[in-house]
DNA sequence: CTAAGTGCAAATCGTTTGCACGATT
DNA sequence: AATCGTGCAAACGATTTGCACTTAG
């Protein structure tokens, strides 16, 4: 974990599993590829067909988001998917929300300004405005000085019409 | 997937997984070992250390609650652990909610009347009232009809040591 | 005694990693 | 040309499953 590998100008394989610290939610001025650049990374194809797979799937998963590139092109390996995810997340474009059990599901972070129902009954996952949890996030901030991580909650329940 | 087994009158190795039916929340006239014999269950020593374990334990992982009760006496299998876990969750005796991206954390229903924060930070889980989040509930009962599961609800953000 | 439950080991699923080869800058 | 990125396959952690054996009822 001691890893000096300051090597040349960017820092990848940084595994910054638990950090999230160079959130910086892209900036509306420039295109991805700037965006890349300007911080040392390659444009590849690779990573241009995921970040097209994940803005048109919506809540996809790594493994949904490979399936939906192999269709489109060559096929992207499900290890450059989830390392790309990985860094697409890093520099702030994509974010990832774990919906149920199984894997997680990611989506353009410029699109995340919502909160998760989810739905036991049928799975459907319905997206709600912040403002509707507000409140909540203002008592937990001066209650117990909690700064809630609106953009990942998920609440789960059951929907009109599989409620008993 | 398609199994046919319905040998005797309970219904095991049911793999309910969406459905969490049955649960009736452990009536407080009777003991567990009834409870159990009453849906046609079997009591065995395992089941009784498995309970034993998340009942001490508290937030623990099936990991952990194998790890606890090697200690304590004869070896229970992991693979038991779980499908003791499965089964006591069926019956509304415990409960699980995913804190992060691990491994479940499994605690007793009874004791489940909370919400859990979780802190990105320092990984400190806190578990608050529902009533703090009784707003909450009641406009997404009003305005979608969403009747939300407090139990698993958990949310993660920074707490006021660790956020910014 | 008999079906339910357990242990064990192998299978599975999601994810990560090491390394040689290929592609971007 | 040099380095970053990819593919592949193997490693890995968490969970599930098939099957023979044990045990609660």
């Amino acid at each position: 974990m001691t890893g000096t590998r300051e090597t040349g100008q960017a820092r990848h394989g940084q595994q910054t599993q638990q950090a999230h610290q160079s959130r910086e939610p892209h900036q509306a001025g420039q295109t991805w590829h700037e965006e890349l650049r300007a911080r040392g990374y390659r444009v590849t194809p690779q990573r241009q067909l995921v970040l097209e797979a994940v803005t048109r799937l919506g809540h996809a998963t790594p493994e949904d988001i490979c399936a939906a590139v192999q269709e489109t092109a060559r096929g992207v390996n499900i290890s450059t998917v989830y390392r790309t995810l990985e860094l697409l997340e890093q520099l702030g474009m994509v974010t990832h929300t774990h919906l149920g059990h199984g894997a997680p599901t990611y989506h353009l972070a410029s699109e995340a300004d919502h909160v998760h129902l989810v739905c036991r009954g049928c799975g459907e996952i319905t997206e709600i405005s912040p403002t509707l949890v507000g409140d909540l996030v203002t008592t937990l901030d001066k209650e117990l000085g909690f700064e809630t991580d609106v953009q990942h909650l998920t609440i789960f329940g059951r929907c009109r019409t599989c409620r008993p």
